[in-house]
DNA sequence: TTTCGTAAGTGTGTTGACACTTTTTAGTCG
DNA sequence: CGACTAAAAAGTGTCAACACACTTACGAAA
């Protein structure tokens, strides 16, 4: 018998980093690490069970998507976002989700039309019950689906971290019934422009969309 | 004399990570790594004289920037990209360069247009000296003036890590002359527009020029 | 009481070592 | 000579430990 009982065995399969790095940015994502505070190495490593040396290659990936800053000798602190920050990050948003629009109405099938009718139609109903949490869940599937029928790789890369590092703006708690109606209002406007497969329209749709987001803000920022 | 002299001091004012990252990025611009080719990282280390802690740290930044790819217990290789991924990118400059010129028009003065005028005739001079590599640099100089003018933050972080990695596509030694004629023709329209003020003209220029990068490009490919 | 200097404590930045996996090399058999 | 097998080498993934920087707490002097 060769084999040796590992102790606290790691099946060597898949590396941890992407595991540590997802666990922080839940942390982050549920408020259980402010903005503005530490990420402690040690911490963060004791409480995932690994050393220090993965929680630092995850925070330095975190670091370059935006969702931490580090500072030399104090480590990583968890990013906080300017409103002009936030704000030039909705105008980013608004160019690449046009581009995803225009991209992928003519792309589209029925199939994924449908898919996202589901969506559309599951939104509605978080929305009826007041389920902000699945709303925001629902909301951030819908987008990464149009982006992803857009069929360019770097953007559907791209995306996802353009849309966590708005969630260190917008805590959660944000959405009104009345704004989660508006903006599923405007996800119909997509629906159907994505389905008539007119690239400009569905341009025009999505872009309205993120601007309309921007305008949301604005209003949560001004009272 | 409590001062103790230390060996092989770095004075600790500044992470080696990013002095990594740079020469990383500058071993794979200058070929001397090939794409597809695995980046050992005991190598890297000894070649900057650290050790392999903060090359990894560096590696997974440039595996989030695109040029690396890591693969389990193989690590990290230079990434190749397909021509579909290299298409992909003109595509997304092409939106985020529009972006920029469109923003960048209305807000631009004197000052920086004679900046821009400034490369703009150096290029000229780098075509007439047949000085492919001093035309690359002063391009990238260019777009990113621009970039920077359009005053989005995270634009201006982004554009960067796509031209790096679609150096990994096209290699040195692709410009011809008339290719760079016809480019730095483009720069004269765009410096034009933004100097207009016009967001539209800049936008149509701007993004003229990277789709005509694109054409260029494809002519390039296919013989 | 306040302020300054000093010392203990906390935490990062980096290193070297170990376990495991993949690759290469060497050797054997057909 | 070629193919298969096994051992050695190379290289990654992770960890534990060290040295230094920063922070805080404490105490003495003004």
């Amino acid at each position: 018998m060769k084999t040796k009982a590992r102790a606290s065995a790691q099946l060597r399969v898949e590396s941890s980093v992407p595991h540590i790095q997802a666990e922080i940015e839940r942390l982050i994502a549920n408020g259980e690490i402010d903005a503005g505070e530490r990420v402690k190495e040690a911490v963060i490593a004791q409480l995932l069970g690994v050393s220090r040396g993965p929680v630092r290659e995850a925070c330095r990936l975190l670091e370059r998507v935006g969702l931490l800053k580090s500072v030399m000798n104090k480590g990583f602190y968890v990013r906080s976002l300017s409103a002009k920050e936030a704000l030039d990050l909705y105008d980013l948003r608004r160019n690449l989700f046009g581009m995803a629009g225009r991209l992928a109405a003519p792309r589209i099938d029925d199939l994924k039309i449908q898919g996202l009718e589901q969506v559309y139609n599951a939104m509605n109903e978080a929305i009826s019950e007041n389920d902000t949490v699945r709303f925001y869940n629902l909301n951030t599937d819908f987008h990464q689906q149009v982006v992803e029928y857009a069929d360019n790789y770097r953007l559907t890369e791209i995306w996802p971290t353009l849309e966590s590092e708005l969630q260190l703006f917008r805590r959660q708690g944000l959405y009104t019934v009345a704004s989660m109606q508006n903006s599923n209002r405007e996800h119909r406007v997509i629906l159907d422009a994505l389905a008539s497969g007119n690239p400009e329209l569905a341009q025009r749709a999505t872009e309205q969309h993120i601007a309309e987001g921007k305008v949301r803000l604005l209003r949560n920022i001004n009272g």
